[in-house]
DNA sequence: ATAGGGTTAG
């Protein structure tokens, strides 16, 4: 006599599973149902589906517990249509021996996948009699709060008499997983109150909530129990732990549950590996994601998220190249919005903008975020016209709500490109969806009006915010700055450290660059110092350039010179950048020979840089200089950063690139500009071509002179404005310096206010004059 | 021989 019960039980593959199949049908015992249900399992437990279905319908006598087998199997594997199939066919079956029971409904109730079902089930197991059993009714505080119902879950959770610690949890993690923080902590308190102990299930659910409330003291004192009770060497638990820590910013407590652990899954890996990647440690996530790989665990599309993210920080770095091969190699799947959004983040961050496009456009489905991310790569890239076409496109043809992320990636294209009517139309919806109370939405409102030149509008929006946050105060610093109101932006500064609001690096190049502007050098100065004595701030490259800037200027070459050379951070372009700028202005040809030379090397292809050496050969009367950088320009074929500048008109955006004739007004722009020149001459106007490093006769100079970008987005605003309105001109380089002066002489003839924003900063012009110092 | 509640993401 073969002892069938036994052998099924313990039979672990389908090829040992088989013949047992077939000698119990030949021994007869095929009948017995309870050996027909072990089999039945035991193929569920195999995962052979089909030959689960075939035992099931040649089952000759089929009890509840051959049913409730066969729904569990279904829902076990995912056909949750079938489950519930199955179980109608249950209820309407005949055989007195085959009635639903209280094992039935928790299984029945996980299949249930919309409300509408999940009404229908509870009503029949409260019409039979089940809900009392805290088996169903946990099941289906659970399954309201799966399908987002919380109050339907919390309803049959109140009108349970008896609970045990599996209610309690299912209603956690039920509050937990729909965000209701604040109900959490209140059942969380209650269950303390009542005395009533935790077990793992309860701290894995409880542990998530302690980042939305930014509450790392209650997840260290539920760390404790867990090691005072036993459960820390539970493996759900040391990944909640994990991640509690980590995404609370405590990464060595999240290092250290990581390294005690004796077994580790594929969610502990994604958990520190996301850990070390959100807090910017890019490398030791890449390099924990090679020893994931070398324990012999298979990334998922959680893992790729990370590292498509940690690949984007690290930039061309090599260790990031190997993380983005292995990327490529994989592959990924496009039904996944999630991953597919992570790569065109990764593209995007990588200034591969191109390729992010390609991905968005092979996905077949996308979300608002998926456009939020396309909006920001194109935005960050310098595309800010696209940025913000696509925004429009995506309201206008594809029916996409923006939410908060989407204003905020899609402001700061407005504010690059001074789209002030398009800045003032997401204001307004911002103000309707109620998203003027975000903090975010609004720090981009305050550049975006700064940039675009309305400082009121921006200092009116600022005094509306909370002041406790950084980012508004960071944003209208800058704003002052680049309208040369240096002042205003030291005091308040003052302020921000009187509130004891604490300065971060992004508010000291703000504050910098507002003194170098403003021409405050010791005030500068001081707040250098103050950076890293009083806040422990690092400089950043960024800032010494400013500080170059700003001793430059004011004429301490060599202080600003002496400054570079203590930097123990490479110079980049910027810091020699304005080096040059600085001895242009003081006429310091040596040192800036220096400069150049270091900027040939960095950035040998900007033609800005050529054009700033010949000025200064050209302002020193060193003529054969000016010869030898022509030729050095020619030599090495520049491939120059076109200049544009735009202006906004009939809340179009209009662009023009230097000598470019494709306007469609092109030919009335032509004649307004020799009007223009014509009158500005007569009073005195004289063009400088030491802006022009072409080798050209001189007629010729002063047709390139004329057709530079500005002058053509400030012709058109003319011819296209009616008399004496403001224009106001985005150029996305240096504003050329005859283009300077000249429009000084425009602003008197045509007593309009020339509002020209370039890269650095504001130049308000009005009656002949320009509102900022020593500019060329 | 069958049952509920748990951790990671753009």
């Amino acid at each position: 006599m073969v002892d069938f019960s036994r052998r099924l039980l313990s039979c672990a593959t389908l090829r040992l599973a088989r013949p047992l199949h077939a000698l119990l049908l030949v021994s007869g015992r095929a009948r017995d149902a309870f050996l027909v249900t072990k089999l039945l399992n035991l193929y569920s437990r195999l995962g052979d589906l089909p030959s689960v279905v075939l035992t099931f319908r040649h089952a000759p006598v089929k009890t509840s517990i051959t049913w409730n087998s066969m729904i569990a199997c279904y829902v076990h594997h995912g056909f949750l249509k079938d489950a519930l199939a199955c179980f109608r066919c249950l209820i309407l079956s005949p055989s007195p021996s085959a009635r639903p029971d209280s094992f039935t409904f928790p299984v029945t109730i996980k299949a249930c996948w919309d409300l509408e079902w999940g009404k229908r089930i509870h009503s029949l197991a409260y019409k039979l009699g089940f809900v009392c059993n805290v088996f169903v009714s946990a099941s289906l505080v659970h399954m309201y709060s799966r399908l987002g119902f919380t109050d339907d879950a919390r309803k049959v959770f109140d009108e349970m008499t008896i609970k045990d610690l599996g209610c309690w949890n299912a209603m956690l993690s039920g509050l937990c997983q729909n965000g209701r923080t604040a109900a959490v902590t209140e059942l969380f308190e209650r269950m303390m109150m009542l005395g009533l102990p935790m077990d793992k299930v309860t701290v894995t659910s409880i542990l998530p909530v302690c980042t939305p409330l930014q509450n790392p003291l209650l997840g260290f004192c539920i760390h404790v129990y867990c090691i005072k009770h036993g459960m820390d060497s539970d493996l759900f638990v040391s990944n909640a732990l994990i991640d509690m820590y980590a995404k609370l910013g405590h990464l060595e407590e999240a290092q250290k549950v990581f390294k005690g652990m004796v077994d580790r899954d594929l969610v502990t890996w994604n958990s520190i590996i996301s850990g070390y990647e959100q807090t910017g440690d890019a490398n030791s996530a890449l390099n924990l994601f090679n020893e994931m790989q070398q324990s012999g665990i298979q990334p998922d599309r959680l893992t790729l998220v990370s590292l498509a993210s940690a690949v984007a920080q690290r930039g061309d770095d090599r260790n990031g190249q190997s993380a983005y091969g292995f990327i490529l190699r994989r592959g990924w799947d496009l039904h996944d919005i999630i991953v597919s959004n992570a790569i065109v983040d990764m593209y995007g961050k990588l200034s591969k903008v191109k390729l992010a496009q390609e991905v968005f456009d092979r996905m077949p489905k996308r979300d608002v975020i998926s456009w939020n991310t396309l909006i920001t790569g194109y935005s960050q890239n310098g595309l800010a016209n696209e940025a913000i076409e696509i925004f429009k496109y995506m309201q206008i043809h594809e029916g996409i709500m923006p939410i908060q992320g989407t204003l905020a990636s899609v402001l700061p294209a407005c504010a690059h490109v001074g789209a002030l009517q398009e800045g003032v139309k997401i204001h307004s919806y911002g103000l309707r969806i109620g998203l003027l109370s975000d903090i975010f939405v609004s720090t981009c409102l305050i550049d975006m009006y700064a940039k675009c030149g309305r400082l009121a509008e921006a200092m009116v929006l600022f005094e509306q915010v909370s002041s406790r946050f950084t980012g508004p105060w960071n944003a209208i610093i800058a704003g002052l700055g680049v309208h040369g109101h240096g002042k205003k932006a030291a005091s308040l500064f003052s302020e921000m450290q009187e509130q004891g609001i604490k300065p971060d690096h992004v508010t000291f190049v703000s504050l910098l660059s507002a003194c170098s502007h403003a021409g405050l050098v010791d005030h500068g100065r001081q707040c250098f110092h103050q950076m890293k004595s009083v806040y422990g701030l690092e400089p950043w490259v960024k800032h010494y350039a400013c500080m170059v800037d700003l001793l430059g200027r004011s004429g301490q070459l060599d202080a600003a010179y002496e400054l570079i050379m203590t930097m123990t951070l490479k110079p980049d372009s910027g810091v020699w950048g304005a080096l040059l700028g600085a001895c242009r202005i003081h006429g310091n040809v040596e040192l800036g020979k220096v400069a150049a030379s270091h900027l040939f090397e960095i950035d040998a292809e900007n033609m800005g840089y050529y054009v700033l050496l010949s000025n200064m050969y050209a302002k020193a009367g060193k003529w054969d200089g000016i010869t030898e950088v022509r030729s050095l320009a020619r030599h090495k074929q520049l491939q120059k950063t076109p200049g544009w500048s735009s202006v906004e008109v009939n809340k179009k955006v209009n662009v023009f690139f230097t000598g470019n004739h494709s306007h469609p007004q092109h030919e009335e722009i032509q004649k307004e500009l020799r009007t223009l020149l014509a009158k500005i001459k007569s009073i005195g106007y004289v063009p400088d071509f030491s802006f022009v490093l072409q080798d050209v006769e001189e007629d010729e100079k002063e047709n390139i002179l004329s057709s530079h970008s500005e002058r053509l987005a400030i012709a058109y605003g003319i011819i296209s404005t009616l008399p004496k309105t403001p224009i106001q001109i985005y150029k996305n380089l240096r504003v050329c310096g005859d283009c300077h002066n000249a429009t000084k002489f425009i602003s008197k003839i045509t007593e309009r206010e020339i509002i020209m924003r370039d890269s650095n900063r504001f130049h308000h012009f009005k009656d002949g004059k320009c509102s900022c110092r020593d500019y060329w």
